[in-house]
Parts: structure tokens; sequence; C-alpha cells
DNA sequence: TATTGTTATACTCTATAACTATA
DNA sequence: TATAGTTATAGAGTATAACAATA
């Protein structure tokens, strides 16, 4: 493995400046004041992913249990997602997310999606070329 | 104007999705203790935009004044920026670094920059040109 | 002993509401 | 009255350390 070069250095700079802006700005654009940001992305993950332990929740997200932990205690009391006993291990619980989960769902994406994608039609055709290829590259780089 | 394409919509759906973790992983990445990200970020503008009161940072950095004001006491017990009394207005004061805030910002920058860029070389050229291409169009989406 | 998950605790980040000082 | 900024308070988000239950 070679070291970063200049260029790499720049990069790096310029994105994690972009993304903390970007992020932050994401993260306050509350549409149901009922659901978080952290929870409706636990939630997609369930609802993706299918059952699933906590453990298994945390590793995805990139979280530490503890984390998950309040996540889930909090989509759960809301009735978005369900646990079930783990056949075969008692510690473990199976996480799998409800009807009223998949409406919260995607009702949410919808309405949080509309307030990006209005943003999004004032870019130009290229700027959007460029935010997709760019889409799947970040996906590698937040779960690597 | 028009509506949201189905294309821009799965678009930001995607884009939310990612940048969300990715900004996670950024900001977890914690290299010395005693700065934040948010405190570099608004040092890095302190620095970038030279002298400018609280207001102003707070304008550009997107955050409500009360939140610039924890963040710049901060700054400012550190010694990482000092205030001045502005000439006319006595409300105000004006908000420049100070060289331990240039070092600490040089420094800083360059050993989280280093995390990202660790990541980035094993990247292809392509993806890299992909995330410089992006850089620009998210630092519009993330400011505006 | 090792693993899974939870509880306890603390710190960062950010906001709204109420207030002070100045214009 | 309006504006710039601060203080008070609270909630979201996340982590580490210590613990309990189970394997």
């Amino acid at each position: 493995m070679s070291q970063p070069s200049p260029g790499q250095a720049e990069l790096a700079s310029a994105l994690r400046l972009a993304l903390l802006r970007t992020a932050r700005r994401l993260r306050s654009q509350r549409v149901n004041t009922a659901v978080t940001l952290s929870q409706l992305s636990a939630l997609a993950t369930v609802c993706k992913c299918g059952p699933l332990s906590a453990g298994e929740i945390a590793a995805i997200e990139r979280v530490q249990p503890p984390s998950m932990t309040k996540i889930l205690a909090s989509l759960e009391s809301a009735g978005w997602v369900q646990r079930s006993s783990h056949p075969d291990d008692r510690r473990q619980s199976i996480i799998e997310i409800t009807p009223a989960g998949r409406d919260l769902l995607a009702e949410e994406t919808r309405a949080r999606d509309e307030w990006l994608a209005k943003r999004l039609v004032e870019f130009s055709a290229e700027d959007l070329r460029k935010l997709g290829e760019a889409v799947e590259v970040l996906d590698r780089l937040g779960s690597e």
C-alpha cells in the first residue's frame, strides 16, 4: 500500500468538510418529530436486510451495541419493530419490522427525500450525474 | 421549477443514507480528544474567511447563534481564537484565529485527513475522480 | 471463559425560549 | 422596537465501562 499523495490529502480535507455540513443539514431536516434520522436508518436496515439480531443491526449501522440498544428500544415501544426469541440462543432475540414500521418508513422516506429532491431539481444534469456516481463510492467509504 | 423525477427521488434516498453513514464514521474518528469536529469546522471557517462576528460564523456554518456561542467559548478558552471589540457596534465582537489556533488547525487537519486518505488509497483513480467531482456539488448542497 | 446484550453514565452537538445589552 | 449575542434548558446521538444472562 502506498502513502497518501498530496492530491489525496486535499481531497480528504475537502470531502470531510463537505460531508460534515451536508449531513448536518440532512439531520436537522426533521419532518415528523416522532422519529429521528438514526431511528429511521436502523429501521431501513431491518426492513431491507430482514429479521436480524441486535448485534447484526449494530454492525451494519456501524454503531456500538449500547447505541443500538437505545435505538431499538424506541423503535419497539413505538411499535415499528417487534422481537421474537431466537430458536437456539436465548441471549439473542430476532428483530423484524412491523406493518406499522413499513408504513412509517415509506412515509418518512418520501417526505425526507422530497426535501432533498427539491434541492436537487435546482442542480444541473451534470451535477446530478456527479452525485450519482459518487453515491456508490461513498457507500463503500462509509461501510468499510 | 419542475417536480422531482423518479430518478431524483431515488438519488436523494441513496445519497441521504450514504451521507449519514459516512459522516457518522468521520465524526467518530477522534484523533486529538482536545478538539471536536464542530470546533474544528468553525475554526477552519474563521481561518479561511478572516475576522468575523459570531453571527457571521454561525451563518456560514449553518448553525443557530446559541450553538456558535458554545463553540466559540470553547475555542476562546483554549486560546485558538481571540476577540476584539467592533469599532462601530458594541454588541458585536470581532473574532479571529490566533497563531496557536493556526497550528492546531494544521495539525488536526493533517491527522484527521490521514485517516480518510488512508482509506482513499484503496480506491481506484476512477473512484477518486468521482469523489472529487462530487465534493463541489456537495458543498453547494450543504451551504444553500 | 467467551459472547450477546443491557444498564449506567457522560460527553458532543444542536435546538428553542427567554433574556441582556446595544442600536 | 429591532438586532446581536448569551444563558438556560432539553433532546438526539453516541461512546466506554460495568454488568447479567447464556453459550
